[in-house]
DNA sequence: CTTGACCCTGTAGTAACTACAGGCTTTATG
DNA sequence: CATAAAGCCTGTAGTTACTACAGGGTCAAG
């Protein structure tokens, strides 16, 4: 009754790949599981639990490094909560770098999208990264 | 008069590390420059061009496979643009996805880091991992 | 003449997976 | 009952775009 899933079924029930599911062992971000007679994995609930917790981790955005990190808090309730505000702060900070620079970049290529042109030799793509004149 | 730079002069003038430039020379994005009697690379204002080009593409995002073909299509002015403006499309589209994305986790993270807590048991970040309902 | 700056090649490491190759086991179907 | 499909196993290599050495040669200045 506890050991129930299959790496499989785990996998489904995660939202987590298969073979990211052994990777994340590999890498120790899993505890290794009970094996059955044939060598197969087997898991618990507490199992989809962790990795529904790092899936959510990674959608956030944050790294294999922070998330370990945050799963010993999270086994450890009586722990203060610093650490992991000050890792959301850090990785926020990221975040909105990343938003800009991409802002950035998109604010160029809008531009260019915008004047259709003939040839290579007016084009506006290729002429900014000439950085000669563009079409305005 | 001709190949006047060494990489480390290019490096500088091009704004591309010096490494980079060895890279992208293994890569085949850079033609092999000549050799002086020593080994040591020569290149000329070409090549500065080149370089410049490709790092302006890569500050817009553009992967080196892009920037290839658009390096391809810099060199024949007559070719019609449309390849280009593809490009320039499909990449926007691309940019504005991560945007979205980001934008996304930046919300999830601005109410985290909005309210302090004390300990990782009532700690927002770990609370939402683990989809407990959170502090509002 | 030696010290420091510059150059060389080639390999390995980074992040977080993904994709096989090659080979078992278990389950479903005819 | 045979066989085929689905599922599992290990281990390695590939992905992107660099970056960081290790180990060694060359060149200019004091």
């Amino acid at each position: 009754m506890l050991e129930k899933y299959t790496i499989g079924t785990l996998s489904r029930e995660s939202g987590v790949n298969l073979e990211t599911i052994r990777y994340y062992e590999k890498i120790s971000l899993l505890n290794k599981p009970e094996r059955s007679g044939n060598g197969y994995r087997h898991y618990n609930e507490s199992a989809i639990k962790r990795l529904r917790f790092i899936r959510r981790g990674r959608e956030l955005g944050f790294g294999i490094a922070e998330i370990k990190t945050l799963l010993e808090l999270a086994d450890h309730p009586e722990h203060p909560c610093k650490e992991a505000d000050q890792l959301a702060q850090t990785h926020l900070t990221e975040v909105e770098t990343k938003i800009k620079d991409l802002l950035a970049m998109q604010e160029v290529l809008t531009k260019i999208v915008a004047c259709q042109s003939h040839s290579a030799e007016h084009c506006r793509l290729i002429e900014t990264l000439n950085q000669r004149s563009c079409c305005n």
